[in-house]
DNA sequence: ATGTAATTTCAGAAATTTCTGAAATTAAAG
DNA sequence: CTTTAATTTCAGAAATTTCTGAAATTACAT
């Protein structure tokens, strides 16, 4: 796999973004790489291609499997495996949503939880504190409870809202 | 400024989420502390409060200055900064999500737009790599636009928004 | 079973980020 | 203008994260 100008761009861009979103540049220039690939490509071909360690890419791919961004194939006569990224863009935005959400956003729910349980016996707390961290709470609740409903809405109809934009409101503002 | 035990634990939690999004622990300290405080802190009251250094302190607060997260306060024959956040955690939210699109969603399109348009000259590149990058940029577009309108409906409209969650796929599902 | 290819683990090296503390700068008060 | 308080800058220290390469493990093939 030699990477073209245009693909080196991309990889390389993706893997700062990645530093940037909270995963080491290999991990994102991994999934860039293999995000791009027509085809499957073997942790080897990975190596040779981005000139990293191959136990780096083996850690990379592990990653990306926890987020479920790729899925791993077998060619007959190859006891390699091939491993290629989901290709819809969508798809893999809700992945990674879906991902930091499990990963950040409920260990925080619980954390708000734990500070409102014990705001009632802590003498030092002061009222206007206690009650920023319960609207905080109630946000956050409010923001999850919302991806919860959208992330079950059929694609089609995900990407029909989000096309209508801000018609949404205009449509809404008056039910 | 004591930390009382609740306060001490969100302060904790909120700086490790940050270094998970992408800020230093210190800044989301500094700002989980001055989200909670009922009052506006000095740069000495943080430093006090959170044990670390003045500097760090000093830095902490330009770098949530350049996010819009907290505004400065005088006090009448005090010449130091007294600090507070925004404390309305959806416009906290939205301000955070401005940031982010400013610093790495629009670098991200213009990359990708330099791809596209260096595609047709770009004998390496498969037919297959070429679309995927433009449906990746389409993808982008699509979602940025969608920001920008929501961005502009009033407040109030955007939480009864957000409360119809599912609801609204039933409602526009027939539209 | 034995050999070989593929993969993973892991300790330490390298790189990066964050933080500190001293020095410099800025700005208000006397 | 001089003094003092407040803040910022910045070089290097500390902490953290990422990456490598050798060794261990796993799994397939003969």
């Amino acid at each position: 796999m030699e990477l073209s100008p245009t693909m080196e761009r991309f990889v390389l861009h993706w893997g700062e973004m990645g530093t940037r979103w909270g995963v080491s540049r290999s991990v994102a220039q991994v999934h860039g790489l293999l995000y791009l690939s027509p085809k499957p490509l073997t942790a080897d071909e990975i190596v040779s291609t981005l000139s990293i360690a191959r136990s780096n890419v083996s850690a990379s791919i592990k990653e990306l499997q926890s987020w479920n961004l790729i899925q791993t194939h077998h060619v007959m006569g190859d006891r390699r495996d091939h491993f290629s990224a989901i290709s819809d863009p969508w798809e893999a935005f809700m992945l990674i949503v879906e991902g930091r959400k499990q990963r950040e956003i409920d260990p925080t729910l619980t954390t708000l939880r734990q500070c409102v349980e014990a705001s009632p016996d802590d003498k030092g707390l002061s009222k206007e504190s206690a009650k920023r961290i319960e609207e905080t709470l109630e946000f956050l609740e409010l923001l999850t409870s919302w991806y919860e409903d959208v992330r079950r809405v059929p694609r089609p109809l995900q990407l029909k809202i989000l096309k209508l934009g801000g018609k949404v409101a205009k449509l809404l503002g008056k039910a």
